[in-house]
DNA sequence: TAGATTGTTAATCGATTAACAATC
DNA sequence: TAGATTGTTAATCGATTAACAATC
């Protein structure tokens, strides 16, 4: 009621707008703790790295929330990203993989920040299904459609060697959820209904080398001039 | 000699550009592995959904690499992208934290695929230091400096929790690299020519969820209509 | 009120797309 | 040659920026 209507139905956010928002609410959960009440665009620009006008321009996608003269209610801004995010009820999320790196994301303190739980583990190794990780028991990956009844994950997390990952994708698919983490080196087939994201490493490596790279990268034959 | 001179000095490529490069290398090495020779930017949009438009324009950035009426040379066009990526000769890289998350990314196989080395793990933690993981011997992050006189590792990886990151990156940045992966979920602070990149997995689930919500997120009040 | 900061507009900037001449 | 596909151009599209009136 309070809260302004914002964009109409089908008007959705710019994919840059998108991705900056989320990253904000790691730093408005900070603030939060922090105890900070307000926050200007401009603290959050030298917080972020974002620039103020920017970051003024993302947040009013989602309404009229800041004060003039004043700033922006923290809490409130926090909650605001969350609901459009929807993240601001808890969310079943599916991790299949349950060896170094499923560990480590299991392991990982900020799911529950942003109201994601991890319902349940699945992996392929009779070795492994059957054991608990973190209060879960690990489960067969045969088990995963009859269980995402229970759970109704709307997301999958893929922390599988890459030859697996397009099974598991499939059965991810068959049980139900509609956007899949992707940690595998492997690019992923999947119906357009469903929204993949892939997380590279080693891509993230590579920008950086180039980005950390003389100016003149394709210096050929003669480098001495 | 044969390859064209490219973009002069100073003429970058533009950042989404560059983000698409580095990932159509996954591509461009298993098409490779799977004995291709060559490829059209038909196929390749197939491959990785960027339009053959879009996938001609960035590699028109690193030259004249293709062959009219034919395609792309598979094995030219991947080592072309890596001479750019600064990644065609092989790069030592300093990882800290050696728990969970930095044996997974131990674990990881395509560190060689990019000519990344893992040249030494640090960690803190006494009853880890002096340990083995994959025939690395985890060293104490004291001595990070003092290493690095010997590796030039320009690339430090942050797989430490969030509390420690800032001191680690600080001591990273005195051992001389001059760039960060961060996994740690708190923002870096780091000298202007220091280049960070934050891997924020809970961003990449707050995205999806978003991307999969129904077109009308902000839905308040009046639910029904 | 005076000072501060938002939300929005219009201008700028840069990226994407489509089309096609060049050419293998 | 005829068919295919590149590299590049120009047009379109969308995002960023700067400026400022609105207003707390």
């Amino acid at each position: 009621m309070s809260i302004p209507a914002g964009h109409a139905e089908g008007a959705r956010l710019p994919q840059p707008a998108l991705e900056r928002l989320a990253s904000y609410m790691r730093c408005l959960i900070e603030l939060e703790q922090a105890g900070a009440a307000y926050v200007s665009s401009q603290e959050l620009e030298n917080i972020t790295g974002v620039s103020a006008a920017q970051l003024r321009k993302d947040l009013s996608y989602l309404g009229e929330l800041g004060k003039r003269g004043i700033g922006y209610d923290v809490a409130r801004l926090r909650e605001r990203i969350a609901e459009v995010l929807d993240i601001s009820h808890e969310q079943n999320v599916l991790l299949v993989g349950a060896g170094r790196l499923g560990s480590a994301l299991l392991a990982y303190p900020g799911w529950r920040l942003y109201r994601f739980r991890i319902a349940a583990v699945f992996d392929r190794d009779p070795k492994i299904i059957g054991t608990t990780i973190r209060r879960l028991k690990v489960r067969s990956i045969d088990e995963v459609v009859e269980a995402n009844e229970e759970f109704g994950a709307r997301i999958g997390i893929l922390a599988v060697p890459a030859w697996e990952a397009q099974n598991v994708a499939d059965r991810l698919v068959a049980a139900g959820v509609r956007g899949l983490i992707n940690f595998a080196p492997a690019r992923l087939q999947a119906p357009p209904e469903v929204k993949v994201r892939e997380v590279c490493f080693i891509c993230e490596l590579a920008i950086l080398s180039y980005q950390i790279s003389d100016p003149a990268p394709p210096a050929e034959g003669d480098a001495a001039a």
